[in-house]
DNA sequence: TTGTAGGCGTTATCAA
DNA sequence: TTGATAACGCCTACAA
């Protein structure tokens, strides 16, 4: 099946006209008489002319579209940083071409090239949990691509950057849970190559130490794929409470590790037992049994700063040597989850 | 800021060669001699040659990419579709393009042209709530484009679909409910255009007809929005309450319906009076206060068998004429929230 | 004011 | 076995 579509051609042709004179109608030019115009806009009109933007990406290399990677699009954070990216692409004209990388660094590289050989502007990515090398996006930035990182950032590009204060956020978690009296607090993170591990378990660690509490490294599980397989966060529970220190709460710092968790400690019924907190954007904490106390990102405000950088970095004409990494702030919700008298929630029958 | 890239043209100069050799050479053909072919593709790899797509879907009127239109990503029934699709494109070589329609019928004809004159090989779609206007994709599909319908289908087009069985999910649901002893079940459900609302609402009547229940035109209301607008179903819930016949069940046709519901109630101290059922596909159903019983779509496998068909249609030499609608089983998964005798939930305390 | 020619990167056809 | 040329759809410098 083939699909057949209006060109110049077939307007000059109709007309007697040049393809030139055609395209210049066409694009408003002056030095077209008004009537020529007319005639020309008209019949476009009349047959539903669209310009090929295939054919204007390859003249003018680029293509008014922005590539985006990220782990998963099943994924509160993403997708709701991905509303965002749209919302202020949409508004400059601009098409958004979202791909997933699975938390694989192999999924991750084939995304990459196929948004720069396809003419992206630019590239909005946010690293899989499997990527420990940059060299493919490295090189894309040296020839002159674009690049904006947000979520998961690298030191290794300097560009332009976005996150959430992984830092304070996970500091203020931790911190909540250890005046509840907490005193044996685990966290379950994502893969240690990525950034946000490492920001958050040093927030998690400024708290313990800011009250005293020696920090343990037993206490300390990761999920080298981010929770996308089960197991990995059945094993770290079942290692932690296996262990010679049982953890009295857990904070988790991923949305999927959070959710899966939560499954485990259903399942073992320690849910109530156990004190609770956990990075995640879910909309529906609250309605959760108990009601689930979350470090909450700016997820939508992320995607539409990085892709106005994104945007910025595209349209400027001279090459950028100033570069920002803009650090927006989590919101801590707290609920029933994480308090130490989690009584049956009974104000709700 | 530009970006550079390798050309045939850069290899043909640095090895003294035309193009058409190297082209040949870099495709394998055979009337190139082993030595000509193993100097050029040594040089290719060595300057990092891949061949511009862009290039390569002006002259081959194909792109090996499929476009996608769903309402929302942010949605786990579409997030789970998608990886269904993804799982099929890449393994058939083609790269998925995923734009939004937010239930606009305005957004969604801007995504459906953008991906049309992109040369998209074929297009999935998943109607929004406010499509009511097919004329556009009636003259795409016409002029040659794959298009293959999924999840909202409409009868106006003649070619494949893929949805769920959704007069039988919701006929199961709401005859669980009845069997509950549960006498005024209340339906709040999507925009009346939708094929899966017509479907839904359909299986709600034909369960209560089998059980000698009347149909109450009061106790079904619509989000035109699917839930898009917090209002909606704030309102819905309030008239519901508010009428001369008080639901003592509800039963909800969308995942965010069935959230922003689940909220209200919530608010409203009825969740644990109310029963309630309701489609989605949430992962953590389980999680919830109480244990949410659900509709849940087999959003992963639609999104494969749509992909299969939409690439049998790319790929198929003839034009076709038979056309398949898959109809595919939903899933009941009860729980307490849908249970007469809801105790609070003491086994996990 | 309009037309001609060349180029964006690639491949197919034809010629050498 | 290799090279020159034209074509995909569009735009623009230059010519008329």
């Amino acid at each position: 099946m083939r699909f057949d579509t209006v060109t110049i051609k077939d307007i000059a042709k109709a007309l007697n006209f040049s393809t030139s004179t055609v395209s210049r109608a066409l694009r408003g030019s002056h030095e077209i008489s008004e009537e020529t115009k007319k005639i020309v806009l008209e019949y476009a009109e009349k047959i539903n002319y669209r310009p090929n933007p295939v054919a204007l990406s390859l003249k003018e290399r680029r293509s008014r579209a922005i590539g985006v990677v990220v782990s998963e699009i099943a994924n509160n954070f993403f997708s709701q940083a991905i509303n965002g990216i749209e919302s202020i692409a949409y508004n400059r004209g601009y098409h958004v071409i979202i791909t997933q990388s699975h938390e694989s660094e192999e999924r991750e590289k084939v995304n990459v090239m196929h948004h720069a050989s396809r003419s992206v502007d630019g590239l909005l990515i946010s690293l899989s949990s499997g990527t420990v090398d940059l060299t493919l996006l490295k090189d894309l930035y040296e020839k002159g691509l674009p690049i904006v990182f947000f979520d998961r950032i690298t030191d290794e590009i300097d560009t332009h950057k976005v996150t959430a204060n992984n830092y304070l956020g996970a500091l203020h978690a931790t911190e909540h849970l250890i005046l509840q009296e907490f005193k044996k607090i685990a966290h379950i993170t994502s893969s240690p190559y990525l950034s946000i591990t490492k920001e958050r378990l040093q927030g998690y660690k400024e708290a313990l130490d800011k009250h005293n509490i020696p920090f343990n490294e037993a206490l300390v599980k990761y999920c080298n794929h981010g929770g996308m397989i089960v197991d990995e966060v059945e094993i770290a529970i079942k290692e932690l409470f296996n262990g010679e220190i049982k953890p009295d709460a857990i904070f988790t710092a991923s949305d999927r590790i959070t959710t899966f968790c939560l499954s485990e400690l259903k399942k073992l019924q320690l849910k109530k037992a156990t004190g609770f907190a956990g990075f995640t954007n879910t909309r529906v904490g609250e309605l959760f049994d108990p009601p689930m106390t979350v470090v909450q990102q700016p997820a939508f405000e992320i995607g539409q700063t990085a892709t106005e950088m994104l945007i910025q970095m595209i349209e400027s004409k001279r090459s950028i040597t100033e570069f920002e990494t803009k650090i927006l702030d989590t919101k801590l919700i707290i609920r029933k989850s994480s308090l130490k008298d989690k009584k049956p929630d009974l104000t709700t029958v």
